[in-house]
DNA sequence: TTGGTAATAGCAAACGATTGCAATAACTTT
DNA sequence: AAAGTTATTGCAATCGTTTGCTATTACCAA
């Protein structure tokens, strides 16, 4: 709710226009934040969601608007599994995510992890990361159990 | 020559198939790690010199073949800004990269850098993460200086 | 050396994502 | 309130990449 008013206020200071269609991605993911698993939403599910609001939208609006979002700081873009998705920018400062390649869950990661990092790649190369989106892919620790736990059925067989 | 023959004798093993097409991308692959600028290749550079040694080369079997490479470890994969790129795996150990939005240029990252971030997860979380493949998105120094110079530009205008 | 068989190649269609373009509609100005 | 300006939309074409299918071909065994 909050949120909401504070998004639609960035597009207007700079000058973007408040189109339905951008309403209501909007509300669609700020919806998609609070219920369902984890918050992220996928390109696909935001535009069938916002389908249903207005038949008429495209997937390329979708596309864009997400973009402009995201250009504005207003949604948080994650990758899961080669795919694109997106949340609510967290308020309380940026937090970066742990990407299951298995299970393609998504684990919230504290930003202070990775001040170190930003740190020592600043002064060894002058380089400045985009951490903002930052996504490792990995194997989370369920998966990692799950695995396991074939190898051994595997190896009774034999 | 040497990483050649080493690669051709892990497909053997693994039991897949000598085809002339795959030969023709590993020795692509392999002369443009040495020659040219960072050793990273285009999927799409990759097919046009493949087309040239064997003018029926199919850009379907261009990426099947860099993806089962991958697999093997012969090549490693590298995202520049949303293209993928590969390389010869380095035999010398992983490196990692550092890739830059504004120049797409690709730096090595040294894998002691990742060391204690992959120790951090794997205690906190046990997250296994694939920093095999890192690499981080960000702007170098020199695109960093070119932008602070065209911002004092703007300054003088106004 | 030949024949059998399974992996692979080539083609075309499909995927998720992006872009060019003409028509529309949100905002500004009067 | 109406007209003008310009951003934005919807559509279709296109991008890079992946996949299903059938014909081919590398490999193994006889």
């Amino acid at each position: 709710m909050m949120k909401h008013d504070k998004a639609i206020e960035t597009l207007r200071l700079k000058g973007h226009r408040l189109t339905p269609q951008r309403l209501i991605v909007l509300s669609i993911i700020a919806s998609g934040s609070e219920a369902s698993g984890g918050g992220h939403m996928g390109v696909d599910e935001v535009y069938q969601a916002a389908k249903k609001a207005y038949p008429y939208m495209d997937i390329a609006t979708v596309y864009r608007t997400l973009h402009l979002f995201k250009g504005l700081g207003v949604v948080t873009e994650v990758a899961i599994g080669d795919r694109l998705h997106f949340e609510l920018t967290d308020p309380d400062g940026h937090h970066h995510h742990m990407v299951c390649r298995v299970c393609h869950g998504a684990f919230n990661l504290s930003p202070h992890y990775l001040a170190e990092f930003r740190d020592t790649l600043n002064k060894e190369f002058g380089f400045e990361p985009d951490l903002e989106n930052f996504a490792v892919s990995g194997v989370c620790a369920d998966c990692q159990e799950a695995d396991r736990a074939a190898e051994k059925e595997k190896e009774i067989q034999n």
